[in-house]
DNA sequence: AGCATAGTAGACAGCGCTGTCAATTTCTAT
DNA sequence: ATAGAAATTGACAGCGCTGTCTACTATGCT
């Protein structure tokens, strides 16, 4: 039970490969007829060409590689959305690939991606193996590295500054007055080591080191871990004034933690989460946040690599800040 | 600058272009001193194998198509990380596809990943276009689709039965006594619209067919959306005594809803979410909810794969039942 | 010494498609 | 009516790899 091929589609139709090839990819490169007849003879045997034999002979895959360190978080969901939303669109496969926070599955999975002749790479974060930077920078394609701002981009870099914004969450609870303020992290990536930097630094730039409160665990960010962060920090002895959580799940915990207890919010405490998710200004009471762009991270990033590709350059050696905003609701008093 | 091939590695090895692939691909077969002259090479000229080409050759891709309605849901997250956490260890590729909840786009999918002559299709959803069914169904490859049972599945089949959990989910509210009933739901998709089938069937069962109050706005779950269909619910003339999300990110918006406007919960208004998500059990409420079993899905979807692949067997039409749990939290009275 | 066996390396052809260029047909303008 | 251009179709070779088969070497045994 062999599988249906050109030929066999050519010889049904009675023409040659090569046209019902072009049928396929420049339909009006054909004549009307001889096109019927091969789209009939394509529907009729139920053809469906083979990708890999295509992008053997032409040397293009029309296929970009994305690294994302994960699935499980609506921020990368968003950013895919966007990818998938203008690279589809332009006739490209999107190839997603996880690397699950390990700096080693991400160099295996750029292996992966230039062994599949990816036309770009699209990649999470801004810090990778000696060796997966050199195949990147090696790699004779268009690389966007996103979310973090590099000192040194491999290509394009497309992202914020985490620590400026770490700083700035922290900042505005100093401002509002607090001291004690405690930071609340799930895993310590790259980008929640980044934000812890931006709060060591707001702190010490207050003179409130002394008054530091970091409480940190080796799971992904969700709500209960949050609840259960929150508690941790609660029965210390002395209570924090604020909180800044790295993330607004863990800031959702933490409300629901501080209700479930009494400790009014933002009487008793203020808390300020980031990423500014759907859902923290429905919160009750509302949660201030620091927005991230992660879906123009996403957006921009495919169009770069669009333009890149289109106009066949490599290290264009471009860097976009895509900035943050603080929206103060009322989880720090409005 | 031509990217390097397994020739150039051969001939910067002095070997055949074929020991080369050997050592790649079976070490054992090749003598030590040929293998590590070998592997030099490849270092040395930085060599990555074309998949492309591989694929073409050996008529196997390593490839596992998985088609998801959207990856911007936690309960697609959780089956893809059960998929891929079966199948690449299994040295397989998994290949994401989303298809926007359209069957159109699915059908598409399906041509996609045919063309890239992947070993098999792991599907969510058992409702395709009359083509699509076809393409599965001739595509002479193991076929799973998931997350719902078939009347008639293409090949083998798991999932569970979403009328049945709304039913029971509806039951478990009439049981405590409640008659005015409604039922949240955002995009209506075919799962959402089994579970509003259970509802009416639990409901009529109940002879409370006069008591359905149902509202729907075709837009994806989340927390912002429960608050507002409860607002909207809230806001009738006579108040709903019991409320079932289709989704736990609804019924967690309808809690901020009810918290918000002073309405107790579960005195005035019990809640009923779906899927038992994470924040779930921790919410305040604990919100009762209906388990599904997304995680084992996916692993039972890869596991089955992998043996259709495996014995080389086609169309095992088998089917199975994960089934569901009912939790009954604070939320319904606990 | 002579032969069988296993282990190792290579030759060859071909997977299914497309780029390039040549050949043919059709059409346009003089 | 005819040269020349444009549109249409086809022949050929090759993309980079692997399955299959063959050839060679070393080893152990009678």
């Amino acid at each position: 039970m062999r599988r249906v091929t050109l030929d066999d589609v050519a010889s049904f139709a009675g023409v040659s490969p090569i046209t019902v090839s072009r049928v396929l990819r420049k339909p009006d490169a054909v004549s009307e007829p001889l096109r019927r007849r091969v789209n009939a003879a394509v529907k009729e045997l139920g053809y469906v060409p083979n990708i890999a034999a295509s992008r053997l002979a032409s040397a293009r895959t029309h296929a970009i590689g994305v690294i994302v360190p994960t699935l499980y978080n609506v921020i990368f969901a968003e950013y895919l959305l966007a990818l998938h939303e203008v690279l589809v669109d332009a006739g490209f496969q999107v190839v997603v690939v996880n690397s699950r926070y390990s700096e080693i599955e991400e160099e295996n999975a750029i292996k992966a991606l230039l062994g599949q002749r990816v036309e770009a790479i699209i990649i999470a974060g801004i810090h990778h193996t000696a060796h997966a930077r050199q195949l990147l920078a090696h790699g004779n394609l268009p690389v966007v590295e996103t979310f973090e701002l590099s000192p040194d981009p491999i290509d394009i870099n497309i992202g914020m500054s985490q620590e400026s914004a770490g700083r700035a969450a922290t900042r505005h609870l100093i401002a509002r007055g607090f001291r004690r303020i405690a930071f609340l992290c799930g895993n310590l990536d790259h980008r929640s080591q980044s934000r812890l930097d931006g709060y060591h630094l707001a702190m010490s730039e207050a003179d409130l080191k002394n008054f530091e409160l970091v409480t940190q665990q080796p799971s992904h960010s969700s709500i209960a871990l949050g609840s259960a962060l929150c508690a941790d920090m609660l029965e210390r002895e002395r209570m924090p004034e604020a909180i800044f959580c790295t993330d607004d799940n863990l800031a959702l915990g933490a409300l629901q933690e501080c209700r479930k207890r009494g400790i009014g919010i933002p009487n008793d405490i203020s808390v300020i989460g980031f990423h500014d998710l759907e859902f923290a200004a429905c919160a009750s009471p509302s949660l201030s946040s620091i927005a991230s762009r992660r879906y123009e991270t996403g957006r921009l990033a495919a169009e770069k690599v669009l333009s890149a590709i289109h106009a066949n350059t490599r290290h264009s050696r471009e860097q976009i800040d895509l900035g943050f905003e603080v929206k103060l609701r009322k989880s720090t008093g409005g």
